[in-house]
Order: structure tokens, then C-alpha cells, then sequence
RNA sequence: GUCCCCAUCGUCUAGCCCGGUUAGGACACCACCCUUUCACGGUGGGCACCGGGGUUCGAAUCCCCGUGGGGACGCCA
């Protein structure tokens, strides 16, 4: 097929993947107005699963040129939140690259001479102390009366996105618009197109929130006289309550939250790459290689998804039941230790190998790391509180008391070295006295651990160990 | 208001491109089973093609019009 015949199929088809002529190099660009939330990572993400899929380049771009917004509070939060996440950058602030530096703030000069040549090319003027980027056409005033004002419109043709998901779609740019803030700063579309020219971006996936701005940034590309990049406007994530996108103050909206909160990263990243984008078969919880592999343009479909929190706390539970026991012990303890309450003091304070146990009897029970501490405060205090209601209940009923000292009396001289030989036991004794395990086990757990509900009694008495155990019985027995 | 995008269970989605399925899976919900509480797990159940017109022997699938949802219209990004 001759070259230019490749080149217009390869334009003109939706979703076909671009040529691999040249490494892919994908760009996330956020701006640190605001915490890292749920809807930028969704489109960190998929760019970077882009580059890993096709083996390009990752390039984390700080657009940060409106300085009154800016912080370095929330730029650490989206380093932070992108380490966390597993995203590393091939080029960006920290690690460098070629085609730095990659903080807005640092590029000035780099404007200037892109701006240069839109003025010396005739197509950049100044009005009321701000640059202007002029498109061509033949021009008229018209009232705007949603704007309620007069504007200058420009008969212009309109600009043609061809986009990977979204397929051909045409946006009529009829309006000059500022490139140049009069306080001399650059705005979004000029860097942002010109970073993209100067670093070499060759796909652009992002919100479709910017498919309406295309139309500007593709008038710019036409006007440097540069092919644009192909684009990729990828569908946004609803607010599970309410109208409207998810934005930063949108409940369960940070990503920082869920690291608080204990969350699995890998379960996050599981999550976030489900939200529009499916690998078109039953698969749900993947390997991250497997995603990798899976990931393309095809599988990402074209209407918004609404965020459902309970949908990603299943999915980390699923996480949390596989995690092996030496790395939920160590996130259980990285938690406990962010704490700072006396529980978790307490229970940091223990032996490492009783709470080690602790942790791992309690793995197969929680939905999360964050019920770990109230799951398990009775392991490490003799202080721990007592559910009314449950209390009332079971003493309420049948003759607790003298399930208790039969219990006591077995358990003196019982063996403790393994929840098999603690459940033998309490059969036997059950069996001798002709009742069932579980008349037992309900008064004996509320005695240990003052609630209706936790990890196996077995489990429960090993670990506490025959005294504990013993004094607990005793003084609910009193 | 103008322009752009989208439309399958409550939610995330498969199926759509290239018309023929008992419209599949997952979360949530309900029931039952397992069980030593609570979970996990297992089995089963209820639950969807937005509406109307076309095209066709046949439409979730193709076309048009409605309606609904979302987005953009800043010297924010």
C-alpha cells in the first residue's frame, strides 16, 4: 500500500491502532490545584497502561502556569498518589528526560519562542494586554446572548478530531481565544499543545471533558503546521450520588483516602481500570501483567461510568484474601502504626508474633484493613468493652453460667496447640453433657472477646492463650 | 441558549462494527446450602435492550426523530 494511502486509512479509521513506525510516548498532565482524585487517575492510568502495552514512554508533565492556584502541597500528593498507585514515569519531574524540564512553570522561554513564530507567522495579536491566537476567515459581530455580549466570530472550516474512541468528529473553532494571560503567563491550550509538539506526544488520552477544547488545540497544531497526535478522549466517572461528574469534593473522591484507609493499591488499580475500559470477556480481577496485555483502544467504550464504592471495596476484599500472610501482616501493621489511638498503640506494643496471629486469624473475616483495629482491640486489652445488647441476650438465656465453669474446668488442664485440639475438646465436653458445640460458643465468645462476632473460638482461645483466656471466662462467670 | 459526546439489569459491563442469543458476567439485593458466631464460598431467584418511526423475513445490533444523561462555551486547567 503506498505510504499516503496508509497514512489517510490509518486517520480516517476508528479505532485502529496508530503506526509503531515510532515509540508511542503518552503524557499525564495534571495541574496541582486540587487533590489527586479518583478521575485523574482513571486517566493516569489508562496512559499508562497505554505505554506499557505498546512499550513507550510515560512522560508526567506539572502544568502549572496558573501560579495563583498552584501548590506544592498537591504536587507532592500527585507524586505520592502515583507511587503509590504502581505508575511510574519515564520522564517527568525526579526521574528527568530529554525533553525537559516537564514543570510548566520552568518552560517560559520555550513559550516565548512558539509564540514568536505564531507572530511572525501572522497568526498572534495583542488586544487589551493579552495575546490572542487569530484564526482565519473572514469576520463578523454578533450578539452572544448567553455570554450577553458582542463577539467576533470567523468564518472558519471546522476542525476534524479523529478520535480512537469517539471515531471522526467535527467542532467548528469560530472564535479568537487568549494564548497569552495579560500578567504575560501562557494558558492551558497554548502549553499544552506546545508541550505536546516540543516532547514528541504522539497519542493524547484524556478526559472527554477536553473533547470540545480539541477544536482550539488542533487549530493551534494546524497553525505550527504539525500533524496533531492522535487523540483518545476517554468516557468520565459519575458521582455515585447525584448529577454530574466526580469531582475532588465528591465523597470517596481522593485517591490519598483510600491509601489512608488501607486500601490495596493493586485493588484501586484493578478498580480504576475497569471503569470504561473492559477487556471483552468475563475477566474482572486480573493480574496487572494481564491488564497490561489486554489494555487497548477498542476495549475503552464511550459512555461515562458511574463510581460504585461498594463494587471496588468487593474488589479489595478479594485482594485482601490472597494477600500472603507475611505482606497483610506488614500493611496491618503500616496501618495500626498511622493510627495513633491507644488501641492501636497497644496492639503495636504486643509481641510481633502475637500479633502476627492476631492479624492472621482475622485476614479471612474483614472486608478491609481499616475494621482491623475495632475487629481485634480485645487482643490487646483486658479493657475492652462489652455489647450490651449481645450480653443481655445470651446471658438471658438457657444457664450460661454453668456453661462457663464447665468450660473453665475442661480448659485448665485442655491441650492449646492447635485449634483442631481446642475444637476436639469442646466436642467431648459438648458430647459428655449431652449439648452441641454451639451452647458453648456463644457465652465463651462473648466472655473473650465481648461481642457476638469475630474469627473462629478456636482461633480465639490458641491465641489468647490459656490464661487470658481463663480470667476472661472468670470474670464474665462472677 | 449554542456546540460536542453518549444511551443494555439499581451500578460496572459483554453482545453492536459484520442483524437471527433462553440478552451473558460482576457488584448490590433476596432465598437456600455450607458452617462453630461473623465472614468467605456454593446454588438458585428477581432485575435491562429509553421512546417512536423506518430498513428487513427478522433489529439490542443499521438509519432518522424525539427524550434523557454528560461535557464545553474563562485572561481555570
Amino acid at each position: 500500500m503506498p505510504c499516503f494511502l496508509l497514512t489517510f486509512y490509518l486517520l480516517t479509521s476508528r479505532k485502529i491502532s496508530p503506526p509503531t513506525m515510532s515509540q508511542v510516548r503518552v503524557r499525564f498532565a495534571p495541574s496541582p490545584t486540587g487533590f489527586f482524585h479518583i478521575g485523574s487517575a482513571r486517566t493516569a492510568l489508562f496512559n499508562w497502561l497505554y505505554a506499557r502495552h505498546t512499550g513507550g514512554v510515560f512522560v508526567l508533565r506539572i502544568e502549572d502556569t496558573d501560579q495563583a492556584r498552584n501548590s506544592e502541597e498537591f504536587l507532592n500528593v500527585i507524586y505520592d498518589s502515583l507511587t503509590w498507585l504502581g505508575m511510574n514515569w519515564d520522564e517527568g519531574p525526579k526521574v528527568g528526560g530529554s525533553y525537559g524540564p516537564y514543570r510548566q512553570s520552568e518552560r517560559a522561554p520555550i513559550y516565548k519562542d512558539y509564540l514568536q513564530k505564531l507572530l511572525d507567522a501572522g497568526r498572534a495579536y495583542e488586544k487589551d494586554g493579552a495575546i490572542w491566537f487569530k484564526l482565519l476567515g473572514e469576520r463578523s459581530e454578533v450578539y452572544d446572548d448567553h455570554r450577553k455580549k458582542t463577539v467576533t466570530k470567523v468564518a472558519n472550516a471546522p476542525a476534524v478530531i479523529d478520535d480512537q474512541i469517539r471515531g471522526r468528529v467535527e467542532r467548528l473553532e469560530d472564535e479568537d481565544f487568549v494564548i497569552f494571560r495579560s500578567d504575560g503567563n501562557p494558558v492551558f491550550h497554548f502549553v499544552n499543545v506546545v508541550d505536546d509538539i516540543a516532547m514528541k506526544i504522539t497519542h493524547v488520552i484524556r478526559g472527554e471533558d477536553h473533547l470540545s477544547n480539541t477544536s482550539k488545540h488542533v487549530e493551534l497544531f494546524k497553525a505550527f503546521g504539525v500533524q496533531p497526535p492522535v487523540f483518545a478522549h476517554i468516557p468520565l466517572i459519575l458521582k455515585q450520588n447525584g448529577p454530574g461528574k466526580m469531582s475532588k469534593r465528591d465523597q470517596g473522591a481522593l485517591i490519598e483516602e483510600y491509601q489512608k484507609r488501607g486500601y490495596l493499591p493493586e485493588a484501586l488499580v484493578n478498580f480504576l481500570s475497569l471503569l470504561g475500559w473492559s477487556p471483552k470477556d468475563d475477566r474482572e480481577k486480573m493480574l496487572l501483567a494481564d491488564i497490561i496485555s489486554l489494555f487497548n483502544f477498542p476495549g475503552i467504550n464511550q459512555s461515562n461510568a458511574r463510581f460504585d464504592d461498594k463494587k471496588l471495596a468487593h474488589m479489595n476484599m478479594a485482594y485482601l484474601l490472597e494477600l500472603p500472610a507475611d505482606d497483610f501482616v506488614a500493611r496491618a501493621r503500616a496501618y495500626f502504626e498511622k493510627q495513633g489511638t491507644p488501641v492501636a498503640a497497644a496492639a503495636l506494643a504486643a509481641d510481633p508474633a502475637y500479633f502476627r496471629e492476631v492479624m492472621l486469624i482475622s485476614q479471612p473475616k474483614i472486608k478491609a484493613i481499616e475494621e482491623l483495629p475495632a475487629y481485634t482491640a480485645y487482643f490487646f486489652t483486658e479493657d475492652f468493652s462489652t455489647d450490651a445488647k449481645v450480653r443481655d441476650k445470651i446471658m438471658g438465656k438457657g444457664e450460661p453460667k454453668a456453661r462457663l465453669a464447665e468450660l473453665t474446668e475442661m480448659l485448665a488442664t485442655a491441650d492449646f496447640s492447635s485449634d483442631t485440639a481446642i475444637e476436639e475438646a469442646i466436642k467431648a465436653l459438648a458430647t459428655a453433657k449431652g449439648l452441641g458445640f454451639g451452647d458453648y460458643q456463644s457465652v465463651a465468645r462473648l466472655a473473650v472477646s465481648g461481642t457476638n462476632v469475630g474469627p473462629s473460638l478456636t482461633g480465639l482461645f490458641r491465641v489468647l492463650g490459656r490464661e487470658r483466656t481463663l480470667a476472661r471466662l472468670a470474670k464474665l462467670a462472677a
